[in-house]
DNA sequence: TCTAAATCAGATTATTTTATCTGGTTAAAG
DNA sequence: CTTTAACCAGATAAAATAATCTGATTTAGA
């Protein structure tokens, strides 16, 4: 199988488009998030305290506790979530893991790869947690089935 | 770090473009294409082995013997490469990992997502080996620098 | 025929990723 | 002040991926 984003990333973006598409400024439990996405807790407790640690979310310890976006959502960008967990390696290294690819020494998908791949990068840094909470609200609300 | 092919379909992808690079109908040993491309001997052969099963390529045993393509170059596609070794799931799963992502309950990036993913499919589909003979030669030249 | 050079098949090891566990610290609420 | 529910930190375990090893078989050529 391949993969785009790690398993920790998924989870993360999923994790605070959770948060976005909940009230604004809203602590939400560890506990919660796991259950309402069906992700391992202890594994998005790991992730949430990564994102803590990158800025993104804020953590409040001991009793009703929890995580809350550290900026407005429509300040937190996709790509930010990505860059904070899996890095922007996917947006550099070559498709076809050939050293040294660049113009210089181009791979033979060098361009029409390229090409592709800043559009998937424009579009995670276009897309903000605010523009995607309507979204998020029909697919959350789908989620037990 | 997030990965777009597995290590095994990055080498695979590799080392049929060497193959198609080389003259039709040409035998390549994997200790040849082992040593140009700078793969692990034992590793690139399990992926030829596999790339032989597939009908991708043809392997002669024996003194002399190796690899060479199963098809004309202009017959074999990139995507039929990837579907032998890693399958198309990254062309169905959801890039979010959300479960039942689809049309009727699908995730915040089921459309931007899906159009990128398109064209990708499209791209890889499109090209074929031979298509890529004139890059391939370039960069194979530009590997022991 | 014998040897060398190659693929083949299956087992094993190493590394990375994913997931879990254990115990500690924090802080709200009675 | 004590209990309880949460995060936190580091270690550990499990699973998947990447890589290697061992020995067998095949085949061209001296």
């Amino acid at each position: 199988m391949t993969v785009i984003f790690s398993k920790k990333c998924e989870y993360g973006l999923q994790a605070v488009l959770y948060l976005a598409a909940k009230e604004v400024g809203g602590i939400v439990s560890a506990d919660e998030i796991a259950k309402k996405l069906n992700i391992p807790k202890e594994f998005v407790s790991k992730i949430l305290q990564n994102l803590t640690e990158s800025g993104i979310i804020n953590s409040k310890k001991g009793k009703s506790g929890g995580f809350s976006l550290a900026k407005h959502p429509a300040n937190i960008r996709l790509i930010d979530v990505v860059a904070a967990i899996d890095g922007l390696g996917i947006f550099s290294t070559c498709v076809l893991g050939f050293p040294n690819c660049s113009p210089d020494h181009p791979c033979p998908l060098h361009e029409k790869w390229g090409a592709l791949r800043t559009s998937a990068y424009n579009m995670l840094t276009e897309q903000t947690l605010d523009q995607l909470k309507e979204k998020t609200l029909h697919k959350i609300a789908h989620l037990e089935a």
